[in-house]
RNA sequence: GGCCCGUUCGUCUAAGGGCUAGGACACCACCCUUUCACGGUGGUGAUACGGGUUCGAAUCCCGUACGGGCUACCA
């Protein structure tokens, strides 16, 4: 028997949480899922210059808001907290030490200042930037240049000084990545990255491995920006615990944008959202669009976000989540990045309005009316109104546009598309419509529809001119369901009262 | 510059040696509907290029081009 599953989400809580994290999260979700593991989330928290309020409950409602509920967290608990980096800090330094003591990294002492000069001083065309990497490191300040007991005065003093690993020259690391296949990297050619900051704190790299380790991932999956660091994360688990304990690896493409990695920039730009929720930044206070207050539901951001880098191999595009967990194969998600496409994106979601009932969707369009002050009292109308207006509406919020001249009368009579054909046989064809409807019983759509029809047939005129007027009367414009449906729902008090009126504004243009 | 990854219609993709290169979005036309959608039918449109391997290549190999990522005491 197999070790369980165990996969993690590993973000930074330092702003919005982009398409590209929320699919990060989806894959590894779906993987868990489908092989009956535990799907962690742990916040890598060691970088505090970039610490940024609010971020870190923004990303767990943003995973609240898609159903990505992760088994362990923060907030959900679990055996093998902290799951915040910043509070598992003690823990580092001795694997970093224990690296030095095997002569795999050693103690460097160079300032940012020094760092920087050396950057400068080997730039060249051929080299633009120069790396701290077994061509250099014998020409820093560090515990392979000095003597030990300069080293040792040095650590004494508190002199700040970080931990770097050493790459070993001449040596090729490679893996098997779920989606890639074989990867393999020279080791001569990777700097000696840093291990443990001067503050203490590790860095991505390292608290990477031992977290994983620790919290006993067997699946580590991130994006491909990652693929060049691979090398180091290697070495890391040879040298601290060894191949057999390693996760295994997949580097999903990166999701694009028109011109590279899709950035808020581009949504700005070329008008889509890139976030799951609203975004404010605390210090800016600039919000960056959600596709939660576009309009997007849950469901079909799942979907579309899913199908961007992965299919099933059949012609299905539309999924629940839980035909995601039962079809999702990683070995089937593409290895090139994928350019997003907004148009699509809706297309997704309006499949998703369509298919979801009314009665489900009352709770969130009647939300979406209220955040539009626009609040609804009378949820049974709702109802029967989203059922009729759903198919046309791409988004949620359109159903404001497409369903809110139910609850209140439109203020604005498009009449100018009803005067240039208005005259006196239709003024009579109307007053008599309004005399019929007063008596009309069922009020139903077919017996309104009927009323009409035989009423234009005694007056000798066709219903198309008709009905365009009779839609603009009670809509307001030339826009919404079928008419007789309107009317039928607006009921017989109100669609009269809206036929009077406009009525009346059409004989003081006329 | 170096390293790594990638490359099928405009976009997302199917086809893991045999083909009229399939589907979806978008676009166009027609039908339905005498609002707009939904729905239906049809259409435009792709294997980056050059070499191999093979009876046969989108598919395997090499090179070129192009695209992207990384190159911080950021993740």
């Amino acid at each position: 028997m197999s070790k369980k599953v165990r996969v993690r989400f590993a973000p930074s809580p330092t702003g919005g949480l982009h398409l590209g994290g929320v699919r990060t999260v989806l894959y590894n979700y779906l993987f868990a899922k489908k092989h009956g593991g535990d799907f962690i989330v742990r916040i890598e928290d060691t970088d505090q210059s970039r610490y940024v309020s609010g971020a870190e409950e923004y990303i767990f409602d943003c995973l609240r808001w898609c159903g990505l509920e992760p088994d362990e967290s923060v907030q959900h608990g679990g055996a093998f907290g902290p799951y915040r980096q910043s509070e598992r800090k003690p823990l580092y330094r001795k694997y970093a030490e224990q690296l030095i003591a095997a002569g795999h990294a050693y103690y460097a002492f160079d300032t940012t200042a020094e760092l920087e000069e050396m950057r400068e001083k080997f730039k060249s065309t051929e080299n633009p930037s120069p790396q701290y990497d077994h061509h250099l490191r014998m020409k820093m300040r560090n515990s392979l240049t000095l003597s030990a007991d300069e080293t040792n005065s040095l650590l004494a003093s508190n002199t700040p000084n970080v931990i770097r690993i050493k790459m070993p020259v001449g040596k090729t690391v490679s893996f098997q990545d779920m989606i890639r296949g074989e990867v393999s990297f020279d080791t001569s050619l990777v700097d000696d990255k840093v291990l443990l900051k001067a503050d203490g704190m590790p860095t991505y790299h390292l608290a990477v491995v031992v977290d994983d380790y620790l919290m006993k991932i067997t699946h580590a999956f991130r994006g491909e920006e990652w693929l060049p660091s691979a090398p180091v994360h290697l070495l890391l688990w040879q040298y601290l615990f060894g191949w057999e304990e390693m996760p295994q690896w997949a580097h999903f493409p990166l999701i694009l944008g028109p011109h590279g990695k899709l950035s808020k920039r581009d949504g700005a730009k070329y008008g889509f959202p890139v976030f799951a929720m609203n975004w404010q930044d605390p210090k800016t206070g600039e919000t960056t669009a959600g596709f939660r207050e576009k309009g997007f539901l849950p469901a079909a951001f799942i979907n579309l976000l899913a199908l961007l880098g992965w299919n099933d191999g059949s012609e299905k595009e539309i999924f629940s989540k839980e035909e995601l967990i039962a079809s999702f194969d990683m070995a089937r998600v593409h290895s090139g990045g994928a350019k997003f496409d907004y148009e699509k994106a809706k297309w997704f979601n309006h499949e998703w309005i369509k298919l979801t009932s009314a009665s489900k969707l009352v709770p969130l369009v009647s939300h979406t009316f209220e955040m539009a002050n626009l609040p609804i009292t009378n949820v049974v109308l709702l109802e029967q109104v989203i059922a009729i207006v759903k198919d046309r509406c791409t988004v949620v919020t359109d159903f404001i546009e497409q369903g809110s001249f139910f609850f209140n009368r439109p203020t604005q009579i498009d009449t100018a598309s009803i005067l240039p054909k208005w005259n006196t046989e239709k003024s009579t064809f109307f007053d008599q419509l309004i005399h019929y409807y007063q008596q009309a019983n069922p009020w139903t759509t077919g017996e309104l529809e009927k009323i009409c029809k035989d009423l234009a047939l005694t007056h000798q005129l066709k219903t198309g001119e008709l009905l365009l007027p009779l839609r603009i009367m009670l809509v307001g414009g030339k826009f919404g369901p079928g008419v007789f449906d309107i009317a039928c729902l607006l009921g017989k008090e109100e669609t009269l009262e809206r036929l009077t009126q406009a009525k009346r504004l059409i004989l003081q243009g006329a």
